[in-house]
DNA sequence: GCCGCTCCTTAACCTATGTCTGCCCGTGAT
DNA sequence: ATCACGGGCAGACATAGGTTAAGGAGCGGC
């Protein structure tokens, strides 16, 4: 299971989708030193008020951005799946503004954020591609800010299971006999969809009894994806999935 | 009130915060074309699913994003001060994936946005710089989705009052007997905090009962700010504004 | 094979916020 | 002056979602 090895043609892959890159850049990505590294569940990648030190990429496994109110509440604010560039979100900031967390086991690619910003200074091409990378999660922040304010708990559930979904089989690919792995607890789904565990129980039955999604254990099958597209209210334009050089 | 001329300055002086700018920069910020604008109140500036064209800075006025639920309901993302800069958001995507639209009369100095584009690849500083601003712009989203998912309506209100103070104050200096004008009409307030226009005002009604604002009109008066900070929770980690030079 | 977790599920009850409706007030147009 | 209109305000009522509490199912550790 040593997924890490794909680190780099992973990455690769996902930025010749923000931009054009060439021989050159894929050379200069091999170039940089990377240190593997393998996380438990729910251990914390990066705490807020941090000074940035290192950049990633998730070669397998779950991890979230969360920030925590005064009294403790949690809000998770985007889920990151395989592929995802950790820390780029502090690239050019002083102290991290939020937590990110493990979601499950995980294995990641590290890089010293120093090597980053030289990369990023040498490759116009790849520095574009980064940079597309962090405005497409700040557009589906913004699509969650809408999901909260603006709609109700199962469309707000429903439209989460949608993205999810399209995210993880961008890279991991999706069979729909054998549904998907959604690896979070109704309290982290709540905590994502600012909900109560309680309510996301009842919703997820909801969904289930009208036959929008089916549950064994975490693992979903979706047997109509149109319908729980419609009740999602779910159009993926904010997930800039076509989006190859801009 | 010709603030427009002010437009480059109060961008290269905006920049300065977040990275570090040379002569040269401000030469060659300079030697862009740049076209003022004049919008009225609610008047769009980017539509969803538009192809950016234009970039620009905020002379004078306020704008804010939105995005629509199917049903037309709408959530206002952001809002755009003075010295903001209008459509970074997609200077790398193709499609917008949300509105912009004018919430005041307000001027703006605009540039095409492949000159921008050049702009970033020439000026390692000035694209390091405006990389930071949108990722500055993504914090304060991930900080409304906590807002939204995690706090009540009063914290909520109190918490958006706080951050409109400091940002605004950021850039036009703040009297503390004048207070500052929200212009923004209940209903649009509530749109931005996702709840109802009768319900902003119960809640606006009782932090003024509390004694933490004064309300004259849209201006309001903030007798004392520690008070209003507790209660909306308020930190100003997120908005990273000491990060010259990171 | 039992223990002790953590998570899911259910039910009864509660409340923050939404809905509806109508009045009032200031302002700008005629 | 009068009108029309947008926005603030108010009160009665409705409901989505929160709270609390407790039982049950799965599962890894011993």
């Amino acid at each position: 299971m040593d997924q890490c090895d794909a680190g780099l043609d992973r990455l690769f892959e996902r930025l010749s989708k923000r931009s054009v890159l060439t021989t050159d850049d894929y050379a200069t990505l091999q170039a940089v030193p990377v240190k593997r590294r393998t996380l438990a569940a729910s251990q914390y990648l990066v705490r807020e008020g941090q000074l940035p030190e290192r950049c990633g990429v998730i070669c397998s496994g779950f991890a979230y951005r969360q920030k925590l109110t005064v009294e403790g509440n949690r809000q998770i604010t985007m889920l990151l799946v395989p592929g995802d560039i950790l820390d780029l979100q502090n690239l050019y900031l002083r102290e991290s503004d939020h937590d990110i967390q493990a979601l499950t086991r995980m294995t990641i690619a590290e890089v010293s954020i120093d090597l980053v910003r030289g990369v990023v200074e040498r490759s116009p091409s790849i520095a574009r591609a980064l940079w597309a990378d962090s405005l497409v999660e700040c557009s589906i922040t913004r699509e969650w800010l809408l999901n909260l304010g603006r709609r109700n708990a199962r469309t707000r559930i429903a439209h989460l299971l949608c993205e999810f979904q399209i995210r993880v089989a961008a890279v991991d690919g999706y069979d729909d006999d054998v549904g998907y792995e959604l690896p979070m607890t109704q309290e982290q789904l709540g905590d994502a969809l600012g909900l109560t565990p309680v309510h996301v129980n009842r919703m997820l039955q909801s969904l289930e009894r009208d036959g929008l999604i089916q549950r064994r254990q975490r693992r979903l099958t979706v047997p109509d994806w149109d319908a729980l597209r419609a009740t999602a209210q779910f159009n993926p334009r904010y997930l800039h999935m076509s989006n190859a050089g801009a």
